[in-house]
DNA sequence: GCTAATTTTGCACAGGTATGCAAACGGTGG
DNA sequence: CCACCGTTTGCATACCTGTGCAAAATTAGC
C-alpha cells in the first residue's frame, strides 16, 4: 500500500538531486552520469516509483496509445489478429485501446472523436466497414492511419492486406484444375475492398482458363446469408463448386450443404475459404483456403505505423502480402496437384 | 487540417472569456449560464476544439481507461466478451486498454508496472493464471480489480462468474439421467478456480446420485491436451460419456472421437461442454453445454468495477450468475427430459 | 432603488513530467 | 596552476486542464 502516489519529486528529494535528474535517468538516451543513474535508481526502487505516462505524454505530445477501431471479433481472424497486434505493439512498448464500432454506434463521429480525444498516436482499423472516412480523418487531423486488412483508393492512406487479387486468382486454378465446370461465389462484402478484389482476382483467373463463374452472391462476411446464397446456388445453379469470401462464411456454408441439404463436401460440392482461421484446421471443417499471413501482416502493419509516428513525412505504404493455397479437404484435389 | 492541437485557450480567447469558464463548460456539473456555454460552444465547435483527456486524467486522477489483462483469445469465449465489455464500457464514457499476458511475457511484474504507468481507473482480468498476483498487487495499490469468469479466495477482490458449482451438477445430473455409467471428466486448468469448481460441483452431482467419475484428467484448456485425455478416457477407461471443462476442448474432444476414431456422438461416446460459445450451436458440433450468460455477466463486471471507481469503500462484490443447460446433439438426452 | 442572497466568472495554482539554457563540474594539456 | 573543452546538473518553464476562492454580476425581496 504505497502512499498513493509517489512523483519524480519524492524520489528527487530522497536522492538528494533535482527532479530533472531524476526524468533524465528515466529517459532514454538522456545524459545521465553512471553516479547519478545509481542514485537515482536506488531512491526509485525504494519509493517504488514509476513515471506517470500521462503526464509525460502530455508533454511529450506522445500517448504510446494505439487507437484499435474494430467492428466485430466473430471471424476468428480478428482475435487472432488483435492478440499478434497486441503482443508485437507491446513490446514495442506502445498498447492498444480498443473502439468498437459495432455498438449501438452513435456512428462514425462519435468513435472519431473519443480517438481524437485520447490523444493516440496512431490508428489501425480493422474489419469496420466506415474505414474511409474514419481514416481520412483522422489522418487529416495528423494521426497516422494503417488499414488492416482493407483497401481504399486514397493514395494518403497505409493499408496492409493479403494479395487478395493473387489469392484468389489461386483458387479458381485450383478449382479449374480441379475438373469443375459450374462454379459460384459467395463474396464477402462487396462495399468492402477486400470483397472486391477477392471477387475481381477470382473472375480474373477463371476467365484465364477460359471460364466464368456461374453464379454469384453478396454474402455480407454474414453466415446466415452465406448460408442461403449457398442454398440458392445449389438449388437454382447446380454447382459443383463455391468460392466463400472468408472462411466464416465458409463454415455456414459447409454447415448449410452438409447438415441441412445432405451433401457431401467435397464430393457433391467443392468449398474454398480464404483466411485459413485456425478452425480451417479442426477435422471437422478441413477446410481448403488460402491462407492470410496474419503474422507478416502484422508485422507490416506495425512497422508501417511505428514508421510514420516516427518520421510523419514518411510515405504511406499500400502492402500486399502474398499467401499460400492451403489445400484440406473440402475441395476436390486435381489430380497430381503438388 | 487543424493547426495541430487546439487548446482550451485558443477558445476562451476566441469566445471573450477566460479558460477556466472554457473548462467548465466542458464539464458536466458545473455552474455555466446560458448565454456563456453558448458563446463557447460556438467558439469551440468552429476551432474544431475538444478536451484533451490526458491533460484532464493528470488533474482529475481518473483516466476514463479501463486495463483489460487476457492472456489468449482462440477461446471464442473471450473475443465474445471483449467486445460486449467494450461496448458497455463505451456507453459509459470508458475505453479498454489491451494488456497481453500471453506474449513473450517477461511476467507477471511486467504487466503490472505498465498497468500501473497508465493510471487506469479499473483493472479487468479475463482468462490468464497469473490472476492472483496481478488483483492482488493492483488491489495494494488502490485500483479496482474484478476477476471476470475466474475466483479467487481473496476476500478484497470482487469476481463476476457463472455459477460453475451449480451449473456443473446439473450437468451431472443430465448425464446421469441420460443412463451413462461410465463418465469421464476433463476439467478445465486445475490451477484455475473455474476448472476446480466445475469439477467439484460435477462431482457434488454425480455423487448425489450415488456415482463418480471413473476418470478425471487435466485438459489445460487445450485443445491437445484434452483430445489426448479423451482418446486416453475411451481406448484405457472405456467411458460413455465425457463432461468436457469448457466448450474450446470440447470440440477437439468431439473432433479426436468423430475423425480420429471414427466414433459416434453421441451414441457412443456423450459430449458436454461449458460455456456455449457460438460455435457450440453451429450444425457440425450441435454441442451440450451449459450456458454462460455473457452479457449479464458482462454488466455485472462492468457495474461491479464503476460502483467501484466511484465509490473506493464499496465492499468487494462476489457475483456467481446461473445459467441454463442447453441441450442439443452431442450427449443423448434422458427420456422425457422437458 | 437599495440591500441581501445567489449565481456566474476570473484568477491563480496544481497535477507530474520533459527539455532548453546556463551554470557547475571533471579532466586535459601546457 | 591556468585556460580550455566536453559532460552533468539544476533552474525555470511548458504541456493542458480542473477547481478553490474571491470578486463580479445577476436575481430576489421589499
Amino acid at each position: 500500500m504505497p502512499e498513493r502516489k509517489v512523483t519524480s519529486l519524492d524520489v528527487a528529494a530522497k536522492a538528494g538531486v533535482s527532479q530533472s535528474a531524476v526524468s533524465r535517468v528515466f529517459t532514454p538516451g538522456a545524459s545521465v552520469s553512471k553516479r547519478m543513474a545509481e542514485k537515482v535508481r536506488a531512491a526509485a526502487d525504494e519509493l517504488g516509483y514509476r513515471p506517470n505516462v500521462l503526464a509525460r505524454s502530455l508533454i511529450t505530445g506522445r500517448s504510446r496509445i494505439i487507437g484499435l477501431v474494430v467492428a466485430y471479433l466473430e471471424n476468428q481472424f480478428y482475435p487472432d489478429a488483435l492478440e499478434r497486434l497486441s503482443n508485437a505493439l507491446q513490446e514495442q512498448g506502445y498498447h492498444i485501446l480498443i473502439f468498437m464500432a459495432s455498438g449501438t454506434g452513435e456512428g462514425v463521429d462519435q468513435v472519431i472523436d473519443e480517438l481524437l480525444d485520447y490523444q493516440v498516436d496512431g490508428i489501425i482499423t480493422a474489419s469496420v466497414g466506415m474505414t474511409d472516412e474514419i481514416a481520412a480523418r483522422c489522418d487529416a487531423a495528423g494521426i497516422p492511419v494503417v488499414l488492416f486488412n482493407r483497401g481504399q483508393e486514397d493514395l494518403r492512406l497505409s493499408e496492409v492486406t493479403s494479395d487478395n487479387l493473387a489469392g484468389a486468382r489461386k483458387i479458381a486454378e485450383f478449382l479449374v484444375a480441379g475438373g469443375h465446370k459450374r462454379i459460384g461465389h459467395i463474396t464477402g462484402w462487396t462495399g468492402s475492398s477486400t470483397g472486391r478484389d477477392r471477387e475481381a482476382g477470382f473472375r480474373a483467373g477463371l476467365a484465364e482458363a477460359g471460364a466464368a463463374p456461374i453464379i454469384v452472391r453478396d454474402g455480407h462476411y454474414r453466415r446466415a446469408e452465406a448460408a442461403a446464397a449457398a442454398r440458392e446456388m445449389v438449388e437454382i445453379a447446380e454447382v459443383d463448386a463455391i468460392f466463400v469470401g472468408n472462411d466464416h462464411m465458409a463454415f455456414a456454408v459447409m454447415d448449410e450443404l452438409r447438415f441441412s441439404m445432405g451433401l457431401s463436401v467435397p464430393k457433391d460440392v467443392s468449398i474454398v475459404g480464404y483466411d485459413d482461421v485456425p478452425l480451417a484446421a479442426w477435422p471437422a471443417y478441413q477446410l481448403t483456403t488460402l491462407r492470410q499471413p496474419s503474422g507478416r501482416m502484422v508485422d507490416a502493419t506495425v512497422s508501417a505505423l511505428l514508421d510514420r509516428i516516427a518520421s510523419p513525412d514518411t510515405a504511406p505504404r499500400k502492402i500486399a502480402i502474398d499467401g499460400p493455397l492451403i489445400v484440406r479437404a473440402s475441395a476436390t484435389v486435381p489430380e497430381g496437384w503438388e
